[in-house]
DNA sequence: AACACGTGGAT
DNA sequence: TATCCAAGTGT
């Protein structure tokens, strides 16, 4: 705490943010989000943004405006198709709760995006970064936007040794944002952080030849650029063993089972599955007796073929596919249906759905 | 505080 | 191949 305060008087914190912000303006990437500061496309763009690559979110973010283009577009939307416009993105949470959110700002704030702190930190998905990057970006206000970006610029900077592992640690920053944050032009000054720290101030080999603040960097100083920041590992994953089915009807359908609502992969699609806690001595007949304890209902598995496996950021899934067959007598309902492969377009499945999908096809 | 929560790309 | 990620939040 008093570490960083003392390393913050070592810079001209004014020439600091002229020489950030001017790289930023000269700089920065042509990004779709960036056409103009509806706070609505801020929004959507950094709840896609949240751990996940700026590539991979240009397409969705896209596709997402088209089909919602307001906050009451998407607040009128079903959820259905909410979570088909978020499929393959991951951490589907994200958007149910942007969902839930957006509801909230149409119903009760007029459909105008909050534009204080305590406000726009009581909408669902909007946590501390969040609320910071869509205050400074869509409403100018010099709030912190704390990502991993500007944990690592200004460990680097500043020499803050922290572990940036650690929930307690993002005060830190914040603390140190504030101090140097410019008052003129924060949306600019936040966003350059994350941009120098995308573009040249990287993980594993810093640009630091490139810098535009090399001469207010502490750690290129000292020379140890590359041993910030401090960030303990995390624990391996746990595997868990599968077995799905794909279940087809006599005209040809395919049986899918919505998941539950809350927890891993929420509200998504899939396959009928058991966990096998034994798989090295199940068999056919014994999965069978799992979906029948599980699910109540009748499945004969007729073959194996094959198996995939799905690598979560926690866990593992090792799933073996079935084919097989249902009890005429099986009934339909919110969780359960039978559906084409056409009518796949109106559902939103995990990318382990489209693997066993891929399989099967390959098998047919 | 620690862990759940997805995915595809980089090294 | 293994590991670590990439603009975090909810519980």
């Amino acid at each position: 705490m008093v570490n960083e305060l003392k390393n913050i008087e070592k810079i001209s914190i004014k020439k600091f943010q002229e020489d950030l912000i001017s790289w930023f303006k000269a700089e920065q990437r042509d990004l779709p989000w960036r056409k103009d500061q509806d706070p609505y496309k801020v929004w959507v763009s950094e709840i896609m943004l949240q751990q996940t690559r700026v590539d991979t979110v240009i397409p969705y973010f896209n596709r997402f405006i088209e089909w919602f283009p307001t906050i009451e577009d998407l607040a009128n939307a079903n959820e259905e198709k909410v979570l088909k416009a978020w499929e393959g993105l991951g951490y589907y949470s994200r958007v149910r709760n942007l969902h839930s959110a957006v509801k909230e700002v149409n119903a009760n704030y007029g459909g105008q995006v909050p534009d204080t702190p305590k406000e726009i930190s009581t909408l669902k998905g909007v946590g501390p970064y969040t609320a910071g990057a869509i205050l400074s970006i869509a409403y100018g206000v010099p709030e912190p936007a704390v990502d991993g970006n500007v944990m690592r610029v200004l460990s680097r900077i500043l020499l803050i040794w922290e572990d940036i592992a650690k929930p307690s640690t993002r005060k830190v920053f914040e603390n140190a944002v504030r101090q140097v944050i410019s008052h003129d032009e924060p949306s600019a000054f936040n966003q350059a952080l994350m941009e120098l720290g995308a573009l040249i101030c990287t993980p594993t080999s810093p640009s630091c030849l490139l810098c535009p603040v090399r001469d207010h960097c502490q750690a290129f100083h000292e020379g140890v650029e590359t041993k910030l920041p401090i960030k303990t590992k995390k624990n391996s994953q746990r595997s868990v063993d599968l077995a799905a089915i794909i279940v087809k009807d006599e005209s040809g359908k395919i049986l899918i089972h919505k998941r539950p609502e809350n927890g891993l992969l929420a509200n998504l699609w899939e396959f009928p599955n058991v966990e096998l806690h034994q798989p090295f001595v199940m068999e056919r007949a014994q999965i069978s007796g799992l979906f029948r304890e599980s699910f109540d209902m009748n499945i004969k598995l007729e073959k194996n073929i094959g198996q995939i496996e799905h690598i979560f950021s926690h866990l593992v899934w090792n799933i073996r596919l079935y084919i097989g067959t249902i009890d005429a007598e099986f009934l339909e309902n919110d969780e359960w249906k039978f559906i084409t492969l056409d009518e796949i377009e109106e559902h939103a499945f995990p990318v382990s759905f489209h693997k066993m999908l891929k399989l099967y096809k390959e098998y047919s």
